[in-house]
DNA sequence: CATAATCTACGATATTTATCGTACGACAAA
DNA sequence: TTTGTCGTACGATAAATATCGTAGATTATG
């Protein structure tokens, strides 16, 4: 599978949230980040269901569109990379990055603790 | 500051690693990640030169490179980008991933802990 | 010195990504 | 039925990236 770009990464990650819509309702969406018209929010939408990255029910007269692949299917590769190149190769520093910079609940910090445990059990 | 394309983050990264180097240094190192021809590596290299992305030393014949910006001024912007498209805009599912995902020494897990304790302490 | 090896400079082109305009069909409202 | 709105299709082009080849200078080697 070809890895999508930055731009259509946006629109994936619109689809993610909302689930199947129209054009006009990820072009919305989008525009609350960076401004384009509709026209070029629709044709990046044909380009990117052509690759396999979404799907679209032709049904209706206004298509509605949905992705075809799951975020979880990036992930990896994606962090990788960046571990790799802006972490010195070391997760560690980027969970340090990532806890240090956000604000975080006292139940995700909850979460993360029992994560640990569980892996530490595991050695 | 313009932000590295894709290819240009991979010579970032060798130089952050190795320090200043010659392009024939960068370029075999790069050459273990993917194929590419010397004078790519050097077009690649000169351009970044005139975005202000590396600097280099052409006392010599053969010029030394270094790069400009370091990792820490990329993380941030990057990192923001990886966790609202892909992890759905929580910073823990990222942490959650990186940890399930990648052998962490008991040394690491400890040094989380100890900043979990620290973040709670602020609270 | 002659030849080979190593480098830089740089233009040209290929490839990929992003943007936009025009045409035209469907449909609703006046 | 005419007009306006909303939608898709799609070609054209712009802009950004990546790749490569050739020329010529410098340095090392026989």
């Amino acid at each position: 599978m070809k890895k999508p770009t930055d731009a259509e990464l946006d629109i994936l990650a619109i689809l993610w949230q909302l689930g199947p819509s129209s054009v006009r309702t990820v072009h919305e969406a989008l525009n609350e980040q960076r401004e384009v018209v509709y026209t070029t929010t629709l044709k990046t939408m044909q380009v990117m269901t052509e690759k396999g990255l979404l799907r679209r029910d032709t049904s209706q007269k206004t298509h509605i569109y949905e992705a075809a692949i799951q975020a979880k299917m990036l992930q990896e590769d994606v962090v990788d990379k960046v571990v790799n190149t802006l972490f010195a190769g070391s997760p560690l520093n980027l969970v340090m990055h990532a806890l240090g910079n956000n604000p975080t609940s006292r139940q995700d910090l909850d979460k993360i603790k029992e994560l640990i445990k569980k892996l530490e059990k595991e050695k």
